[in-house]
DNA sequence: GCAATGTATATTATTTTCACTATATATGAG
DNA sequence: CTCATATATAGTGAAAATAATATACATTGC
């Protein structure tokens, strides 16, 4: 098995970055991180979501509408249901940094320095 | 040498994902995203910034001090010079994983699904 | 069919971001 | 001190994001 090293000099392309920095748009909203986070557990409907979120029902199909039109999650129908569920592979990576800082270097980690 | 095995189910901490937002939300602009890419190379001073970037002085000046102030970036003076360089692991850790994902994906991994 | 539940959308007001122009500040050279 | 270079900030207007309220739509069970 090839594990790819990957150099710093790998230079993003332009198409990449311009969709890759709407993904990460969609991620600099605290709630919106906080959706991902949890869908990442597994799929969940709007009502379990907004429970969770304690946000309103309009405002949490908002986020989720947003984030299915830049693929950041996808939904299906249950029953009376649409369960949302994370649909791109990015965005399991991008948590699982965010989780290693916090473990390694604590939640200072982030603090403003200026 | 351990390495840390990161379970998906650490929880993020709500003051660090806050923090966290706000970083990422930084990156969510195509401009700056690219700007951390270049910084990422090394330290560069605002006019370097500006014409790799093809942006006007004013717009480079604020894009780099909201990234200042979020912590992203810090900056030293040299001589006329004003050097910006990344301040943050975190920033590291994400480029990476774009890098990553372009490399192992391809641009299409990030294409809109709905 | 109707009512109940779950989700999506429309409308609107507020706030925030963005980008531009003009101007101010800081350093170095002379 | 004066000029040139480099950077930062102020002020403005347009565009986009956010959040709230009201309403529409879809599915289920009766």
């Amino acid at each position: 098995m090839m594990e790819a090293t990957i150099s710093e000099s790998v230079k993003l392309d332009p198409v990449f970055l311009q969709k890759a920095a709407g993904i990460i748009k969609m991620l600099g909203h605290p709630d919106r991180l906080r959706i991902v986070e949890l869908l990442q557990t597994g799929e969940h409907c709007v009502s379990s979501i907004q429970e969770y979120m304690g946000l309103s029902q309009p405002i949490t199909s908002q986020h989720l509408k947003q984030m299915r039109q830049r693929g950041l999650v996808s939904r299906h129908r249950e029953g009376n249901k649409m369960m949302y569920f994370v649909a791109n592979p990015l965005i399991f990576k991008l948590l699982t940094c965010l989780r290693d800082t916090q473990v390694n270097m604590g939640c200072d980690a982030l603090s403003l320095l200026d």
